[in-house]
DNA sequence: TCTGGGGTCCTAGGACCC
DNA sequence: TCTGGGGTCCTAGGACCC
């Protein structure tokens, strides 16, 4: 999706467009709506980011705010050093959420296998819509095979640019909001090509046609390559793609290991074999905070306890809500010199109890520092078990447990 | 005036087991 | 002066993504 969470704004504001918006920050400050008493106008007061105060950073900006070098996760200090008289709205993630279910629904009534990337992004498998099609047998498009040829590599690429239109008059049509769709033969290539026409964009990409517009794009582009792998590759003079298609395999095996180097060499050449996965099951729940002042453990003791008890309580609905329970409890602290450190225990059964969870967490809270201040306080939950099955109790253990080999005879048998 | 919140996956060492 | 070879689970941190 374009912009998704400012987008979704506008359908709301239809009054901002052409304007630089920005989302971020808290859920306060909602516009004040006022009807003019002489037109029965609504008319409405948006605050600007003139004068704001305050940690948030920016979740998402329109193209004319981005226009101005505001873009997402900038502080909104900065952001309002750049842009003053930008307009901006606190993030409705309820509003979101609807959004996302809505454009998901309708790309899936046409084409149900898609895997969902968080709440403005998906992967679609066209494979068998393809095959439907009576092109290219199972053959993915552009092959894997080599080249195209003639009246084949035509008719996919016709196939493509329907399938990708399709996609994009049905989220329209459901959500009033515009998204950039790429056919490719890879998730890793539809990726970077999603983005090569954004906003509103249609791209098909074949094998073919990577050197010419892959190649010349930085390395960043590629998805799992982020600042910290950029920087390196840039120290060993590598910035775009196609430099690292060029480079010693054995190189960045010597620096990034040989998973991860070898993965960059196949990312590179735009090989990448991984399935569109259409279900998964959640590995963790977290809340977090970021508190308005620095908190000591302390001297705010109280707030401290306060907070800490909320979160807990939070990962206790979200567990229920969603049908989970998990054993490993997890907390998360974050100094005023932003250094992280988590601590983790796990449990013997898993719960969805907030006081259970609560207990777990303090217990990890006594293995941390506390003399630094405080910005974040977050609370986590792992290893993850449908909350309906039970889990298994001793005494089901037990009677699972096949009997004892008597090739290997123990102290206990 | 620094830097949100919700996630995933990987690595690496140590404990422990057979 | 020497000390296996697997395996799993747990914990902490870090990179990365939306």
């Amino acid at each position: 999706m374009d912009a998704f969470y400012a987008s979704v704004e506008l359908l709301r504001y239809p009054e901002l467009r052409g304007r630089p918006v920005v989302i971020g920050g808290g859920s306060r400050h909602r516009p004040a709506a006022v009807v003019d008493p002489a037109s029965g106008e609504t008319l409405r007061t948006f605050s600007t980011l003139e004068r704001y105060a305050g940690r948030g950073v920016v979740t998402t900006a329109t193209y004319e705010a981005r226009a101005l070098g505001v873009h997402s996760a900038l502080g909104l200090m900065k952001a309002a050093a750049l842009a003053p008289q930008a307009v901006l709205l606190p993030t409705d993630f309820e509003a979101y959420r609807r959004m996302s279910a809505c454009f998901k629904a309708a790309v899936r009534a046409h084409y149900p296998l898609i895997e969902d990337r968080g709440i403005d992004e998906i992967y679609v498998d066209l494979t068998d819509a393809l095959a439907a099609a009576g092109i290219g047998g199972t053959d993915r498009i552009g092959g894997n095979d080599g080249t195209d040829t003639g009246t084949d590599a035509e008719a996919r690429r016709t196939f493509a640019r329907q399938a990708a239109a399709t996609m994009k008059r049905a989220v329209h049509e459901a959500t009033g909001l515009s998204c950039s769709v790429a056919v490719a033969p890879n998730k890793l290539l539809a990726k970077i090509a999603s983005d090569l026409e954004k906003p509103d964009g249609l791209v098909v990409l074949q094998r073919d046609d990577i050197e010419r517009r892959i190649w010349p794009l930085p390395v960043r582009r590629i998805n799992g390559i982020g600042p910290k792998s950029d920087a390196r590759l840039e120290g060993l003079g590598i910035r775009t793609i196609g430099d690292l298609a060029a480079a010693d395999p054995a190189v960045l095996v010597r620096h990034f290991g040989q998973s991860h180097g070898a993965w960059m060499h196949e990312a590179a050449h735009g090989r990448d074999e991984r399935p569109v996965v259409t279900h998964s099951e959640p590995r963790s729940i977290s809340r977090e905070t970021t508190f308005e002042r620095d908190l000591h453990a302390r001297h705010d003791r109280a707030e401290l306890s306060r907070i800490f008890t909320q979160l807990c309580e939070r990962v206790s609905d979200d567990l229920v809500r969603k049908g989970y329970a998990g054993r490993t409890i997890g907390l998360k602290l974050r100094y005023d010199d932003f250094h992280t450190v988590t601590r983790d225990c796990t449990l013997v059964e898993p719960t969805q109890d907030a006081v259970h969870i609560r207990r777990a967490a303090g217990e990890c809270l006594k293995r941390v520092p506390l003399e630094r201040r405080i910005r974040l306080l977050g609370v986590r939950i792992g290893a993850l078990h449908p909350a309906a099955l039970p889990w298994p109790s001793a005494a089901l253990r037990a009677a699972d447990v096949p009997a004892p080999s008597h090739a290997f005879p123990t102290l206990f048998d």
